[in-house]
DNA sequence: AATGAATGAGCCTTCATTCAT
DNA sequence: GATGAATGAAGGCTCATTCAT
């Protein structure tokens, strides 16, 4: 009876008829596509093709290619805007409580690949897409805000050195995490791959939750 | 009228029967487009536009757009690599020699923006085209062999703390320089621009050396 | 963000339910389309997005594109005539009353240039579409018996010459008064505006006036 | 041996390696299509398909639709003005030489349908295109300075009435030459086409020529 | 060593139109 | 009577590359 599941119609659609999930399909795959090839070396055909769904369904969506991208563009930031306010370190002390926002944010750059590549890519072009989503413009504050109630607290206790920038520490803790995850291919290429293992990241965050300890703690 | 034909016009060359000149103007105007933007947002064609001469110059001296690209990447390398061979940090106290070698890597990543796009582009690749080159295999352990050796006096001086790794430590000072460099866009666009004006930059580079002294020292 | 997605806005509409309005309303916006841009040069998206309604409508309502402009044009000529209707010569002297018509043809073509426009694109068409409207067959002799009748009267008082076609000089009468808003563009392109301002357009119809007269009076 | 001529190669070119005969080719049939249906309803596509050869050529040489469009424009009035400046009127008495500047208009127009619908299709776009060529702002006086110097003539010649605008009067002898042909289709759709058989556009060019006589003709 | 002419393949996008309710 | 979702077909155009000399 093979024959049965090989009489396979043109296209198959879970979704007929339902726009949201057209919708969600093409983000997803265009998020993947964009994120391991930028937006000049994506085809949308190659979206298309990943879904069953025609080239025509994403220009009725999203536009044209730059509003697609855009749009992955911003939702991606969404998520990971949503994943940090997740991460509720009000209570803790100080020092545990930046400790657990740096092992956050190596953690989940690494987790999220796609996510840093889109940055990458926005990075390449000068971040053109991104001023063009207004809604990016109001939730970075956050991060800023809750570094600096975190140093406050932290001065305030002994515990942290006085006059720590919180946004030049927010940029360490980013510049650390998210080199770990954009430079591996060149990094490894050069230097070996011994850092990204499974052991040499484990050590790595370790590597780094100290150098951000060194640089906070008072003397 | 036919203003926007595509056939070659009529050019002018002062090097006219030079070749090196002519790959080295190649080259030159390929690093920039590359660097701005990528390989697959770059043209043949915006290249050949550039110099005097016709897009069939740089398929006749480099083969394909691969080649070129690769290429590029090869002499960008080969240029980042001799200036870090012209800084001599051998007879420098430890700190001292460390302290050097942290705010050149600062400045000379900053200085050399269209390297830096590259490598963020390579890493766009996975170090595909890096790959390739055979003669990036080799120069690239004498960095990390530079700092084993800073580390090791610095142990033995009794300042650094011992159980260094060179290979975590160089990490870490490619990671906050070339972070710098690549991030800015994003960076600055989501958190204000404050780190990227002459003075931030500046104090950004203390911040990072004492970030690295603070990683380092005895206690 | 999806800012240039197909997908049809919500709208509010004003007439909801009424079929009769809806229609009028697209062919409203068909016509100054069309007299625009031509059959080919028009997208049926525009016309929807200039009202309020969806392209579905305007298949609905008028069965393709085709349909519409010859919708469009059918109605355009019933206008017309209509007004042509309008003008009652029968009582005048015979040059009175062809100076008259002469007149209002000028003036009429001047104010109706969508008309005109129309005009041009089926010429374009060779008629085409013009040729599949029946209700136009009808009423185009009576223009041509009208004049009929002014030239026999004409002829008779003695103060036309004798043996005038009335279709020639229908022809020479419509030829001037076309020509002065179908070219303009590239008359005035090529020669200047002089003759389209206030003035040289109310000079221009004196010499259309003064024309027609030469032409028919008797000697 | 009928498989000697069946074995055709993919293309045959008699201009191969032959860039202006490609260029003259192409113009060539732009000009038809462009004529026949107007920029927006001509397909570079059939353009390419009436020659021996591929859109991409026509790109090449022309850029892009428009260029062509442009390209096409532009030669059609060189070559109008071409045979304009062949007609030699100079030494001839001003009615006669009137009379046949209006008879070769005519005529000239009759025999030039494909320039016509091109100027048709050009004020269809307001004169868009024709105003981004400046080769045709230059040649557009010396029709009119001709016309002056046979006004003059004739005015002095006391043949001529006095005070006539040869820019007027050029305008009169265009209108009649160009709706001629211009709306050929439309008038004989609602008139018949009793003036556009051969005996009829004698008749019509006698009466053309009358019409100008009448016009100019001092009483 | 050098080059003007040519090109196949494929890109993003648009168009009028129909489906399904 | 009305509509949101969907689409096949084609449109103009661009790309890296090769041909022919």
């Amino acid at each position: 009876m093979a024959d049965k599941a090989e009489s396979t119609p043109k296209r198959i659609r879970s979704w007929k008829q339902d726009p949201e999930a057209v919708r969600a399909d093409i983000l997803r795959e265009a998020t993947s596509e964009f994120a391991k090839n930028g937006l000049a070396g994506t085809r949308v055909k190659d979206i298309a093709d990943r879904i069953q769904t025609s080239r025509r369904m994403i220009f009725y969506y999203f536009g044209d290619k730059e509003g697609l991208y855009r749009t992955v563009l911003e939702e991606a930031y969404i998520n990971i805007r949503k994943a940090e306010e997740d991460l509720r370190l009000d209570g803790l002390p100080p020092m545990e409580a930046l400790v657990k926002l740096v092992e956050f944010t190596f953690d989940h750059h690494r987790r999220n690949e796609d996510f840093i590549r889109l940055v990458m890519s926005e990075n390449i072009h000068n971040g053109h897409y991104m001023e063009q989503i207004e809604s990016l413009h109001l939730t970075n504050t956050k991060v800023i805000n809750q570094l600096s109630r975190i140093c406050e607290a932290g001065e305030k206790a002994g515990v942290f050195k006085a006059g720590i920038s919180p946004l030049e520490l927010h940029w360490q803790i980013s510049a650390l995490s998210f080199f770990n995850v954009s430079n591996r291919a060149t990094f490894s290429n050069n230097f070996g791959n011994a850092l990204f293992s499974e052991e040499g990241q484990n050590a790595l965050k370790e590597y780094v939750i100290n150098c951000i300890i060194s640089s906070v703690k008072a003397e």
